[in-house]
DNA sequence: TATACCAACTCGGTATCCCAAAACGAAGGG
DNA sequence: CCCTTCGTTTTGGGATACCGAGTTGGTATA
């Protein structure tokens, strides 16, 4: 794997662990000695991040994407015209097999024992609901919105009665969707994005202070 | 302005310009030379149009995006959902000022003397649009899939009677939104959308073999 | 004539060098 | 004690040299 892919997907993952501060400003010359490689990976890296959102131009140089309560909400509204758009047409289009399969992975992380498991169940099940539309443009846009929020969502899935009420509400969803009945599972997904999202934004309000305090940029 | 972003630009005109073919194969050093620029600038730019879908990559190298009906009909749907509840957020939150200043645009760009501008016009009323609705995230997503769109609305917009209806429409749609009528303005966005479409994949259709007589790759 | 082999070339990936501008910091003046 | 100023350092932007993999074209041999 060429060195520019390695080094992007640990930069995303360290920036997703947290590890890189949200606000946090990053030169080109520290992350080449950070992760020992040259800067033209690195530079390509820090585009590739760009155009994901993960990491913006502050001036000549670079900052860890803030996290930007404004950006949540409109991320949830993004989510809920997508979704519901996407689960229509998965519910006219889908193959009981593809539905099945995702009902399967839903089954096996049952469990979500942690946070970062609940984080990437949750993700993955989303993305992949929107795949079964068919549509790649919708399921990007998810993944997108998933990947921009993933910093934060942790929050959302702290305990495991929340973990449990997710998994429960990604259930409900599958099924009516396997029982395709398109307006109940439009439904649903709406007030499942809508109700997470905005406990999401609660917990982020009560936290805000803790998490600033460990030098994390939180702006409105 | 830095090389890489003129750069950039002048690739990414070229390219929805059909100066450079869909499909076409490009090397670094070719460009490099014909844009007169070094290769880390080259490199840069696309990267940044690797991930606006203008370009992709092709076993190692690069080769313009191949036009694909497959891809534009999921754009469409894409949009349907999105513009369409970016519309209703529109309704309930525009200022008077910012819907006049769209309608007076459009105004402005009554003419649509030619295809160009059609497309220019077209795709900047739905931009700003979604903006109206103050979610940015739906603003860009329109604003990609406008960007890829845009190497064939020109087809759909080559006679004047047909500018003169999408202006028509356009002006209906604003008209909705100025009026408060969200359902009004939503059903006619949407329906503008999918008959904007599908007059473009039937033209497409029609024209595939001549353009492919050009050295444009259509792939479905 | 057909095929196997080899040399030259092309390409993207990487490392590194130079440059101008911006950021930083120390010294000096108010 | 604060603010300005000027020189040093740091930084991103760009240019280029080098590498290894992959392709091509030609040649020599069977």
């Amino acid at each position: 794997m060429s060195q520019t892919v390695q080094l992007h997907d640990r930069l995303r993952a360290a920036i997703l662990a947290l590890d890189l501060a949200p606000g946090q400003r990053l030169t080109e010359r520290g992350l080449e000695s950070r992760f020992e490689a040259s800067r033209t990976p690195v530079r390509a890296a820090l585009v590739r991040l760009d155009s994901e959102g993960l990491v913006r131009r502050d001036g000549r140089g670079w900052i860890v994407s803030p996290i930007d309560t404004g950006e949540i909400g409109a991320l949830g509204e993004l989510r809920e015209a997508v979704e519901s758009a996407a689960i229509r047409l998965s519910v006219a289009r889908a193959s009981d097999l593809d539905i099945m399969a995702i009902i399967a992975r839903l089954d096996a992380a049952r469990p979500a024992h942690d946070e970062e498991q609940g984080v990437r169940a949750g993700g993955d099940f989303h993305v992949e609901l929107a795949g079964l539309s068919g549509n790649t443009f919708m399921a990007d846009a998810v993944r997108s919105a998933m990947t921009r929020l993933s910093r934060t969502r942790w929050l959302e899935v702290r305990t495991s009665e929340a973990r449990e009420q997710a998994w429960a509400q990604h259930h409900e969803i599958i099924g009516a969707v396997a029982a395709r009945d398109a307006d109940r599972a439009a439904v649903l997904v709406v007030s499942h994005i809508r109700g997470t999202n905005e406990r999401l934004l609660a917990f982020l309000d009560a936290e805000q202070r803790r998490l600033r305090w460990h030098g994390v940029a939180i702006v409105s």
